[in-house]
DNA sequence: GGTGAAACTTCTAATAA
DNA sequence: TTATTAGAAGTTTCACC
């Protein structure tokens, strides 16, 4: 995998669509004191580079009754049944992050539901899959960091 | 927390928008037979309303050479100290997200990192914050799952 | 609530430097 | 690679349903 080179422009220009995915090429070309067709011209590039894969919009989940957050581990009988049971996971709504991982679980989850209730239904869910022996929940009391921004600067400061 | 009433034309607009925030209002407007104005008048009314809180660029992070994810769950010496420490771990680059959390550990983070050499330098910084006990590392071999998409269908069949 | 059209802003691609 | 420019496209407002 070819690692693109970014330099102080692009980094800015990242920077700024990372908080706002909607602010006018117009308004980034003032603050860097280029022209609006140069950002027009980067962004492709690093949409055809396939740096910028796509947007999204950050919505308040909590807002709209769904606040809580657990992490849950799941315990395979056999690790072969991974696939099986990635796909069946798949299936069940509220589980927003799955991972392969190596390390005390087989596969980890996040999940988003209202409250702990529904989070039961959902791990209820989870554990009643074909294959899956246990699970372990982490309920997330604080969401403390989150910020894509602070990864953008690690990886700048990083290349530098 | 007043939970805000989604209809089903909001709910069509946030998923074009959670696919691709730069898809034009037209665009939007076009398929779902309502007119520019009024999409530009319903996402205004959910970003008066908190529901949209911003819009963020989706990166290839392992293009740019980052492809390693781990999970790393932090056992403290005191629960007294996780405000202390979350302060510390903030500090930290590649710490992409950190949760204070129930059930086996006290706080729970991701790390994007270059490779395992580089994870190690990261986990080693956060083994070293005063107050750490030890650390337990999961690392991720495959993000099977990871879709907004998915969580505004269930939220939304949740509501109906 | 929503519409449609006008006024305004931004995008985009071609040209030129 | 970048700037300029100009026509195309998108956004936003508002009088009127």
């Amino acid at each position: 995998m070819a690692k693109f080179k970014l330099d102080e422009v692009d980094h800015q220009i990242l920077d700024m669509l990372i908080e706002n995915t909607r602010i006018p090429f117009t308004d980034i070309a003032k603050k860097l004191l280029i022209s609006a067709g140069t950002v027009h011209v980067r962004v492709k590039k690093m949409e055809e580079a396939g740096i910028i894969i796509g947007s999204s919009l950050t919505l308040d989940y909590g807002k709209l009754g769904y606040s809580f957050i657990a992490y849950v581990g799941v315990f395979l009988n056999k690790t072969s049944q991974t696939t099986f049971v990635l796909e069946r996971i798949a299936q069940i709504p509220f589980v927003t992050v799955a991972h392969v991982t190596t390390g005390k679980f087989n596969i980890f989850c996040k999940i988003r539901a209202k409250d702990t209730n529904h989070a039961k239904n959902i791990i209820f869910l989870l554990d009643d899959i074909e294959g899956v022996y246990r699970t372990e929940t982490m309920i997330s009391l604080e969401e403390s960091i989150n910020d894509k921004k602070r990864l953008m600067h690690s990886i700048f400061q990083d290349l530098v």
